[in-house]
DNA sequence: TTGTAGGCGTTATCAA
DNA sequence: TTGATAACGCCTACAA
């Protein structure tokens, strides 16, 4: 383990030269600078992170809190937690989880939150390291996540394009602010081509759309498109429209939002609107790094755009 | 912060004793160990963990090589991450996820690995740390794994009890460890009750299996039940005997291994050998923590045993 | 612009 | 059995 010490004993100037041409080079004369970093790289130095950690009074561990009930069948917590976690690593900061609410609090040096009821907000604020949701959130915490209203204006416009007459919602019924994005996009895009909207909405289990399709399915004319809050929701209804034989994509077309659940058995293949999750763990570890760094300093929200993932569940004319 | 020095006042003797008690309790008396003990609670203290591993020359990380191509669809990482993690959190380490081969070695106190090939034993063996394997290994690495020719004992039992008569195994064709277990779990079992084996094998893609039942299909025996190596295959051989209106599980069953993959969508849902993953990544991070404890003396493997969890796509007469 | 001294919280070592 | 001292590697504060 070559130290401090060691590098400045190869250039020939004291430990704090050294320190200070990590930490604040503008301190140090370009001549100085140069010859300590040749050291560094001869000497393949590497900064040891317990030391750094206790002198400036931090863990150099980052907690996740994963506040909903945690489906780890659902690929979207290894895609976030992969993100997240190879974003960590660069900074040399470590991950802990943490499913069990209330629970293990403290010891880190800063927090995301993933799956925040309203009930959480109130010890979430109390807590005295930064913050970074991952989740649209219509308070005052910082946040990445997808870009719902563009994903669903995406679908909605693309349903269209491809000249499906009728554009139904399927969404979900939760009051929680991606869902109002998300139908918001759906709202807009249908008010713009002036066409009638019109939105059902479910709890996010496939049977719960799928019923609901056997049920509607004398009143349903042909060329409509589905445009759905989720994947569950999306596979439900395809589920259903294979029950009666219906021609997918040329009579009904299915679009589906996460890119994720299930679309690789699905039948025809979805296609769905899909969410960087990954690239959003990224962007959320990114966040709150800058934020431990600037003290706490709020961050704003960060909003990725999603991709518009085409297969056989919509019609493909171009 | 409360430190050693806090509780040293509050109880009357010097940092040392503190620390003996946390790090060596044999070497001090009951009386102070006790009154130690009490000043820690009154006070609240907490160890700094950067100072105990700066004072140790350790880093408090563990890092988790995935050498597998992950797909992160299967519900497998996140469950096995979120048992190493949960473990690893009561100890204070902190978790580190490195993807990519070769890079991001050292600055950890252990590694845990999984999806080990052979191109990788060499420099896994020259690994500065300890190293615990998760996954089956005939090589002299530490691990834990499913007992994994316990659950195809099992499944095998199951189907004679349940009165197939014809029993026939669809495996994998790797020339891994686990794959061995698993089949040897199988035709010990056949050969117990004196019964003929038949082992078919295939790329673990459910495609592979479904071409094979329908190109088998005339050949076929009602009555006969196939046990599978993985939830993939077992899915494909289901899928197939759904296209020809096979009556399962009356005139043939499938059991699958895993407990994972897509069962929530298979019809009917399959019968399969569950694995411990969660429990499985407990034990793993006990068995590095032990070892690195230990200074890296071997710690032997750890087999847990999985749960067949029944299901549709066997008969069911107890 | 650079260097010196001291301390962060803990533990190993040695002396009492 | 207990305590004093030094050390781990780095950074802040101050001095030169």
């Amino acid at each position: 383990m070559t130290t401090l010490s060691d590098v400045a004993k190869k250039a020939n100037v004291s430990k704090m030269t050294v320190s200070r041409v990590i930490n604040h080079p503008e301190q140090v004369r370009d001549e100085l600078k140069t010859s300590v970093f040749n050291a560094m790289r001869e000497l393949d130095y590497r900064p040891n992170v317990a030391a750094k950690a206790l002198v400036n009074n931090r863990t150099q561990i980052i907690k996740l809190f994963i506040l909903e009930d945690m489906d780890t069948t659902e690929p979207y917590y290894m895609n976030l937690l992969t993100g997240i976690s190879k974003e960590l690593g660069k900074e040399q900061y470590a991950l802990q989880l943490v499913t069990e609410h209330h629970f293990d609090i403290g010891g880190c040096d800063g927090y995301i939150v993933t799956g925040m009821r309203h009930s959480d907000y109130e010890w979430l604020q109390r807590l005295e390291r930064p913050v970074v949701l991952f989740g649209e959130n219509r308070l005052e915490f910082d946040y990445c996540d997808t870009d719902n209203t563009l994903g669903t204006k995406m679908a909605t416009e693309y349903a269209l394009k491809q000249g499906y007459q009728q554009v139904i919602f399927i969404g979900i019924n939760v009051k929680e602010p991606f869902e109002y994005s998300r139908e918001a996009g759906y709202m807009m895009t249908m008010q713009k081509h002036q066409l009638p909207t019109e939105i059902k909405r479910f709890s996010n289990h496939s049977h719960l759309a799928m019923e609901y399709i056997q049920s509607q399915w004398s009143q349903l004319k042909p060329n409509t498109c589905f445009v759905c809050a989720s994947d569950r929701l999306a596979f439900g209804v395809e589920k259903a429209l294979n029950l009666f034989n219906a021609d997918i994509p040329n009579d009904f077309g299915v679009i589906g939002f996460d890119g994720v659940f299930l679309n690789q058995v699905a039948t025809p293949k979805l296609t769905t609107v899909q969410q960087p999750i990954f690239e959003l763990g990224v962007q959320c570890a990114r966040m709150l790094l800058a934020k431990i760094a600037k003290d706490g300093q709020p961050q704003g929200i960060e909003q990725l755009a999603p991709t518009l993932s085409i297969a056989g569940s919509t019609r493909n004319d171009n």
